[in-house]
DNA sequence: TATGAATGAGGGTTCATTCAT
DNA sequence: TATGAATGAACCCTCATTCAT
């Protein structure tokens, strides 16, 4: 199998300004994607990771402090283009409970890495990730809560800090709903095989628009109704 | 550290009917509880289990095929307790959503094993468990939530299906506000020592409460208009 | 699936006299013989031979004092057949060199289980069977050897003791030949595979045939010749 | 017990380059080798392999893919010793069915390591060693059959393909006539004291002499006549 | 004699990380 | 900066055998 060059750095092997650096970083974690792709995470090693990336085991190291890190990295990634792709969304008019959620799960169907990256998310910053590095991707994600959190609130009418809130439940519930609806393959197929588990096996889209949609109407039903 | 002999066979060692099997495999089951109280899950081996438990190793595993197994049974055993204390409470009259989401906030702080365990759930269950455990797993879930789902829909003048499917959103919902209002100690301190990140600390029993009640509101509302 | 009850005790299920228990021997032997026709030697557990005689794991220490002296005892069983079936053919008529190669690999690739358990003497002999059964064993061996060499020496027309020593020298041969004829099956697919190795994979029947007739060749031309 | 240390690469602890690396790999074999001296093979463990070489235990498998490959390799290399003297021998003149026969007992008695890793060789093949290591091995082999039996062939006049055919035989016969010779000492003490048993006790060199001239003299005296 | 629950030693292998070059 | 050889800790599970019943 020839495994396409993905270093973007050309002819020399070596960064030597930031910008360079940036481009190898960005080829180690394009590498780390493409595998997330099609391995589950306890599955892709650094040694694949090097592999894919066309550089040495050695060098991941020198652009992230950990495995953990890598792939915290990576979600802060998608986390952005998510955001990039929420704030657009937000930017255009005619957002009601029911289109919002319909919005929602339709975008993170079509991000299946970033819905399995979620859901690792806790495993990976629990463990062995040095503090700074976490700070760093909290303080992205804290600040892009914000902002969008503000413009989601005024799109839907929700009540003060309503916004913030609905996307860290987002958070909370996402992860939950896809483990839910994604088992792995031979239990849903046994799962499917028994009339008395059925109940047990949701289809993501449907569940998550539907309690999104709960939410919403929840949330904009205690406007002005003290907490 | 002293370790309390946790077992219930008496002098005897030797479980030879199956009431005493069942007692010991509570007593591995408690040894494993009392370890996963203080101690990570993956820093938990099955030696630290046997140990506390009073047995040898391979003991372990003429009751459970594996440990993710064991855990797993571990985590049906609290399962079990959630929702009898959920039957119970749905016995009782005057029932809100506020009231209800108030009620499963606080009996759920109660039980911060189930909590951790029922984050872990996808991974156990993912992983190393033979085909069969599972499924016995699922159908003594899909059974209680049937039962207790009909009851909460009743209590809580849910449309149809909402009470079971109010129980599943729980089960997502719960581990991720779980993870996010509890990091770990060190990370805590960091998040609480910087102003930006204020809005990612949150408490879990105030997020839980509102989360449900806004659901349940929603659901609520949405009775009687088709989907 | 249905295990046949090859128990031979009938409804009793306790050996109480010496016949019975060396039925209830022979069914274990039985049982091992069964699993072994279809299971390599090391994968075949006490449980197992436990679960097809029909009896408990610990039953089993109680006529045979190991695993291997269990397996011993089985090679034995097999022995005296094949002793059996030479010498039965010892008291025909007509045996040439040529006749006896013929008719010792045919017989010989008739008893598939005798090859493998041949193969395997030495590491069972060797390890963990009590001297004492080791020496039953042998006893048994030594004295068909002796009686059967004496016959075939004569009807042969072999120099003195020339008998026994072709015997032994069978013995010595083929497990080795048979394991070079038969590698396992990924390894016989590209040893075909390979036009290199074409040479090293042999037939067990031609080159036993050849050997043991130039054997046999050999030894009567150094009949009345001094070593 | 003093170690001493077999470590080849002088001061500097790493192997940076091919020539170092075979370094490196040649003190494995060697440790293993010598512990092979005075352990029976099952009881040699990668950690005893480390300790001897020098390096640690996940550094073998920088070398070797399985411990059954190392000692498959271990075993190359002493093949391709005795093939070397073989050759050599091959080389002069005045050889004879006897000659032969009595240069081959002489030189394997002189390799008693050798002997013991022919013995084992099928379970090592069988087992654990990825297929693309044994069929480099199994190449070697060929090739120096092919090559030494031609040679043999026409040194002591064979019939065609008889000399590779010889040496199969003789990889078939070695080892059953080295285990039959030596068994363990316990049983050989055994076998010594009990007079009904003499016959089972042989020696090698006798034994395997002879054993090579009777089939030596029998294939010459095929010579010209169809099989 | 029969049972089967209990034992517990035992080891190959992986892989994130380091550091000499 | 880049390499990749070296490290070494970590761990689940099996299964022959024992022995209380």
């Amino acid at each position: 199998m020839v495994i396409k060059n993905i270093c973007s750095l050309g002819p020399s092997r070596r960064a030597v300004n930031a910008d360079q650096k940036d481009l190898r970083r960005g080829d180690i974690l394009t590498a780390a994607a493409t595998l997330f792709e099609r391995t589950p995470y306890e599955a892709i090693t650094m040694s694949h990771v090097a592999t894919a990336a066309g550089v040495a085991k050695g060098t991941l190291y020198l652009y992230f402090p950990t495995r953990e890190a890598l792939f915290l990295h990576l979600l802060g990634q998608h986390y952005a283009g998510w955001f990039d792709a929420l704030d657009a969304r937000l930017r255009q008019p005619h957002l009601s409970a029911q289109v919002w959620a319909e919005w929602v799960a339709h975008e993170l169907v079509a991000r299946p890495l970033f819905l399995r990256l979620v859901a690792i998310l806790h495993v990976v910053l629990e463990r062995n990730v040095p503090l700074p590095e976490v700070l760093v991707f909290k303080r992205q994600l804290a600040s892009r809560v914000a902002t969008s959190g503000a413009e989601l609130e005024r799109a839907l009418d929700l009540p003060p800090a309503g916004g913030g809130r609905l996307l860290l439940w987002l958070q909370a519930v996402v992860p939950g709903l896809a483990q839910m609806a994604t088992p792995p393959a031979p239990l849903r197929a046994a799962i499917e095989a028994d009339p008395q588990l059925a109940g047990l096996l949701v289809d993501f889209t449907t569940e998550l628009r539907a309690l999104l949609a709960a939410v919403v109407h929840g949330l904009q039903g205690t406007k002005g109704t003290p907490e």
